[in-house]
DNA sequence: GGTAGGATGGGCT
DNA sequence: GCCCATCCTACCC
């Protein structure tokens, strides 16, 4: 699988987090030579969602959530590993995508050293820890701008695919569980299990 | 096949 | 001091 040289731009990011959300199915994270096709995401809302964490208002940790569209926010989760955001909306609305789930394309055995652990294809980046530890992403990560970075960039795929698209609840929340704000390309064998 | 529980540290009340 | 946007292992069907 190939991809366009030229990242996606700011004005795919500057829409409604649920639009991006969507939109980011299908499309390759690249870092480096390792690069994966985002199969599974999860919008986070800036309004009625208590499960966000720009929910607690604008902090140390989510003013990258707060900031200008297209921008990576990295944290740390449950003290161990770290997960991958990609910034939407406009500037100083907050709102965000988690992606949960990537199909490795390139740099597999690069991916394997870094997540020695996985045994098949399948356990390299199916999960939101698993993905940001093949990729080699860290807090050092934080608040780079994916339309731009040499580090981490997002790019449409070529031949770009047709999908159908699968829509629940967020996975390891215990609030705003109502909100159908999961989606995922049906059917693909790399997203997470867990609930 | 399945799941319960531990590891582990930063953020927020 | 409590709460997690998780992963992995051990152990049990």
């Amino acid at each position: 699988m190939r991809w366009l040289k030229t990242p996606l731009k700011r004005d795919f990011y500057a829409r409604p987090t649920v639009d991006v959300a969507r939109g980011l199915l299908g499309k390759i994270l690249v870092r480096g030579e390792t690069a994966a096709r985002i199969v599974e995401t999860e919008a986070y809302l800036g309004e009625g969602d208590l499960a966000a964490h720009s929910a607690a208002g604008l902090t140390d940790r989510t003013r990258v959530i707060f900031g200008p569209p297209g921008h990576a926010y990295v944290y740390l989760s449950y003290g161990v590993h770290h997960c991958l955001d990609v910034v939407a909306e406009t500037d100083g609305r907050p709102g965000c995508v988690l992606i949960r789930a990537a199909e490795p394309v390139a740099g597999i055995g690069v991916m394997q050293t870094r997540r020695p652990k996985a045994r098949r294809l399948l356990d390299l980046a199916s999960g939101p820890g698993k993905l940001a530890a093949a990729l080699g992403l860290t807090l050092a990560h934080n608040g780079l701008d994916v339309t731009r970075s040499p580090e981490l960039t997002i790019h449409e795929a070529r031949p770009r695919s047709e999908f159908a698209i699968a829509v629940g609840p967020r996975v390891g929340i215990s609030k705003s569980v109502e909100l159908p704000l999961r989606f995922s390309i049906a059917d693909n064998e790399h997203v997470s299990r867990s609930r």
